[in-house]
DNA sequence: GCAAAAATATACCGATTGGTATTATTTTAC
DNA sequence: GTAAAATAATACCAATCGGTATATTTTTGC
């Protein structure tokens, strides 16, 4: 009774599904509707019965690539038991992102980030939050491997968490760029040596 | 005789500087026609007559950013001495990049990295290019300073010189994003941390 | 100072942009 | 099964997009 997806909910979550690679690889602005059109099937008409305007298409969008990303580091946490482990599964999922169910264009994060900070302020919170709770989910990882002797009892928490997610999100941008995968091995080996230095 | 900075010339160069800030602000397809008109205060002729589209304007506009960008490196460098401080000079300038004739907008090179890997193929060269040309010349100071016995004999040049800019790049985007100064404070100290181990 | 040439401005172009009002088609509730 | 309500498609809109052809002004060489 609760279940109440009627045949709206099911074409916005369709619309929003077909369109989300397309803002993650041409950003907003890049995006157009008759792109929006094109790649769901459907017309203008549908498009605008289900949100009000490409805005609201743009920030579900974000939303469900955001979520994507997240349900893999979740689901890859799982399997670990210790809190360095945990750690790294930030660099493993980031650096085999093709063999995970990961948005298409890459990190949602960034590519936004980068667009929307002098230009949409709605987007670019969402990317800011975004940001902030990977920062903190981080932290708190660290906080409890410091707690459990894990960790070294000098490790600033949110300066590591700062640190990673950067040097992560940077060697995707230097990856995408350049084409070089022994860029990303390179940088990512870095990573490994930073959460490895922890204990 | 040799120099002969024409009419068209000069007006070429106006449009570059005044274009340039938009571009690194608003990206390649978030720049309008009417925007270069608005920021030049020239007629659309004007900026034909000088380019053969919009396409050749925002390539000259990141070779302007760029440019910016190595000239304060390269001014910051000279008054250093050792090879450890000569690599601080990036940390230094990305740090208080308000504080030096730095491009508008943030690091050109992220911001077209992102918007174009996926969409412009030619504005992605330029990027891809000025990232390789960053790591190899940070590559250089570092093999050096090992030559003269200043870092150890066991560091990698190229996976130090890659972290490096991964993690200012990361930085950058972050604190854009966030607008916490405190972020880029912490990141940066660790990629000074980063520098000052490799003696 | 005066033509010729170069550079800039004006006027125009078709295509596309994001968006709306209206019509036609499905779903849904009974 | 049927009528009402919800959804989707069609047709239309002004504004803006990037770009060009032409007219006007400015610079240049002599």
């Amino acid at each position: 009774m609760e279940n109440k997806t009627s045949k709206a909910d099911k074409t916005k979550q369709f619309i929003v599904e077909k369109t989300a690679p397309i803002f993650n690889k041409k950003g907003y602005s890049g995006t157009s509707l008759s792109d929006m059109i094109h790649a769901t099937g459907l017309t203008k008409g549908s498009i605008y019965g289900n949100f009000v305007n490409k805005d609201d298409v743009a920030l579900a969008a974000f939303d469900f690539n955001l979520q994507k990303v997240n349900t893999v580091i979740r689901q890859e946490m799982l399997s670990c038991v210790s809190y360095r482990e945990k750690l790294l599964v930030y660099t493993k999922v980031y650096e085999n992102f093709l063999e995970f169910p990961f948005p298409e264009g890459g990190c949602p994060v960034m590519n936004t980030a980068v667009e929307a900070d002098d230009t949409h302020p709605q987007l670019r919170k969402k990317a800011s939050d975004a940001i902030v709770s990977w920062k903190d989910s981080l932290s708190k990882l660290i906080k409890k491997g410091i707690a459990g002797n894990e960790f070294r009892q000098d490790v600033d928490p949110e300066q590591v968490s700062l640190t990673i997610i950067a040097t992560i999100e940077g060697a995707i941008m230097i990856t995408k760029l350049t084409g070089k995968l022994s860029y990303r091995r390179a940088i990512m080996k870095s990573v490994e040596k930073m959460i490895n230095d922890l204990v």
